[in-house]
DNA sequence: CTGTTAGCGCATTCAC
DNA sequence: GTGAATGCGCTAACAG
């Protein structure tokens, strides 16, 4: 029939290309046809493969520029059937800490030509099953994730399929995975024993929920702490809930409203310091003279509270960074034992001059 | 020959599925066989086409099942030439205005059934070109981005590939776009009003760089007020430099180091704004007896310390969302006319009690 | 060294 | 309603 038209042709011959500069992708095709050479030189040229003349390689790389020929990273994910995607499934993208968690994994996964695809569970358990799905059917080449709960069945589905995974942050149970964690039962051991060496013996705790790792290690320390020193631990004193700074600021609120509240509060992560703070700012409560604060802040923004603050700098930058390498070892030696770093948490307990502070913020 | 073995029904096979379950994903073809139907209708069902027996149905969702299926979204891309994951390229994940962002664009997103692919520039600019040539070799759907310069030659290209794109919090100007923006001069503009109604005449500004829109707009917005009052506009108290924490402590601190210091600063955004106040302290200043703070602070993470503080919440959800919404209605209606939305910052200026302020944080 | 060719897994005509 | 066949753009054998 006349308007039998070869829709390849017409869609990727230079000619017409040039009519349509603005929508038409350019394919390998026709790189090869405008350099005259095959698809497979094309290919072996773009993918820095030896064995090609440098007659050739030159005339690949004019028409590359001629016809601004961006290789379909789809199409090639389908071929060579793994991607250089690596997923990070954070469960609180607002959360300081893991913020600053991605952008160490971006920056440690840009020094290694790999790209980063980003989702948010909120702690939410359906949502992080959903993703881990997703991430699976995207092909990644690997996943961080920071469990939202330490067994979630989509874990052990991901690694059966052969998928790298490492766990940041926290630990799970249901299956053995590379972890990189912190060591969080003996920073939060040593910001209670200060408070304690302070003389307090009402300490309340507001923390995560025991649902993560995390939470329950950051308990766990402040009731090693008191053990340690033959101080009672009263469940009316402890609050876990939702990591996240409206749960710091109920939680808190609640324990400054008791009938007799606790002298002392440790909190278990920068945004629960921030919602405490504000609960304890909304009773017109003075810190430290009615309440004193031990509590983690992970980028140390509060740093102006001090000294009633006392800090962890978590090494949030290596965390990120050891993740990725863990990743990457793990795509090359697909059968090493399992690894699990901990990394220290620098303890930044300030104790100068309270004169000074109250200068700044009065 | 006797060993030439079909491959493909060897990895295929359901019996031999059964002996290597944790490597193996099935495969449309796996799915149609055990349905005993053909792969076209496992897809039809899959797509939720009509036209398809309720018969049949059941047999392949059985076999999805049974099999686990999960199609390959590559193969599925690369099929119908688009995918269904957004890319957002943010310049700087650490902060706080683009985390709240981020949280609202993969939650719109998630909404509307895609995913995000999130890339960090960290404000610069060959790393931006790098991810946007990425975005289209990845074939996303779409890139919302907040650019790192006001005309980046990789703009354009990405909008003549027939990409959508909406500009957030920026505006650039090489190539028409959809944005959503905020109206930061008026913002400034009323911040610095502020100060200059209780009487300071010498007031700082740490801002971004001008090369931002929103560096350039809010330092509009503050030359426009001191016009407004007769005031001067000396270029010893403006400071302009990357908006991240680190160069609002070195330009503040150049401000107070100056013999005739300003009585009042005004920052160009939270992070500006806690570097300052690490420089304010540094020196033993106080606020607001030495110094006055009019700033941007959108998570309103610096609450307590008001007075002196003067606060913007940003409408992050609502950009977010609106940039979302933009970009899947230009994925419908290409040929769309260019809109631009700027959204209204809710100015909170705090003037409660000085007195009860100085109780929290002395 | 270089070209030809055969799929990667899926969606979509087009026949039946 | 359903199935067989085609090709999306690319890489990896294999053959020259």
């Amino acid at each position: 029939m006349f308007c039998e038209i070869d829709y390849t042709e017409v869609c990727s011959g230079f000619h017409v290309a040039h009519l349509f500069p603005s929508i038409m992708q350019a394919k390998i095709e026709d790189v090869a046809r405008q350099a005259a050479v095959s698809t497979a030189t094309v290919s072996r040229v773009l993918s820095g493969k030896p064995y090609v003349s440098d007659e050739l390689r030159n005339r690949v790389l004019d028409a590359v520029q001629k016809l601004n020929y961006r290789p379909s990273r789809v199409a090639r994910s389908l071929r060579v059937q793994r991607s250089s995607i690596l997923g990070l499934i954070v469960s609180d993208i607002q959360n300081p800490f893991f913020t600053a968690v991605v952008r160490a994994v971006e920056d440690a996964a840009y020094q290694h030509k790999h790209s980063v695809f980003l989702c948010n569970t909120d702690e939410d358990v359906e949502k992080e099953t959903m993703y881990i799905e997703l991430m699976m059917a995207e092909h990644v080449s690997g996943v961080i994730i920071s469990p939202t709960s330490s067994h979630n069945d989509a874990y052990r589905r991901l690694v059966e399929a052969g998928v790298p995974v490492v766990a940041i942050d926290r630990r799970v149970n249901n299956v053995e995975i590379d972890s990189v964690l912190v060591d969080n039962v003996s920073a939060a051991r040593r910001l209670v024993t200060h408070l304690v060496e302070q003389g307090h013996t009402r300490i309340g705790a507001v923390v995560g929920t025991p649902v993560h790792s995390t939470g329950e290690e950051r308990l766990r320390g402040y009731v090693e702490a008191l053990h340690a020193h033959d101080l009672p631990v009263r469940p009316e004193l402890i609050r876990t809930g939702i990591p996240k700074m409206a749960m710091g600021h109920t939680m808190t609120g609640e324990l400054m409203d008791l009938a007799e509240p606790p002298t002392a509060i440790f909190t278990g992560n920068a945004l629960l310091t921030i919602g405490a703070l504000r609960a304890i700012h909304e009773r017109g409560l003075r810190i430290p003279e009615d309440v004193v604060l031990a509590a983690f802040d992970e980028m140390d923004w509060m740093f102006f509270v001090k000294p009633a603050l006392t800090v962890v700098a978590q090494p949030t930058y290596d965390l990120g960074r050891t993740a990725v390498e863990l990743l990457l070892q793990r795509m090359e030696r697909p059968d090493r034992p399992c690894q699990e770093v901990v990394l220290a948490p620098t303890l930044h307990i300030r104790e100068s001059s309270l004169r000074r502070m109250a200068a700044v913020t009065a």
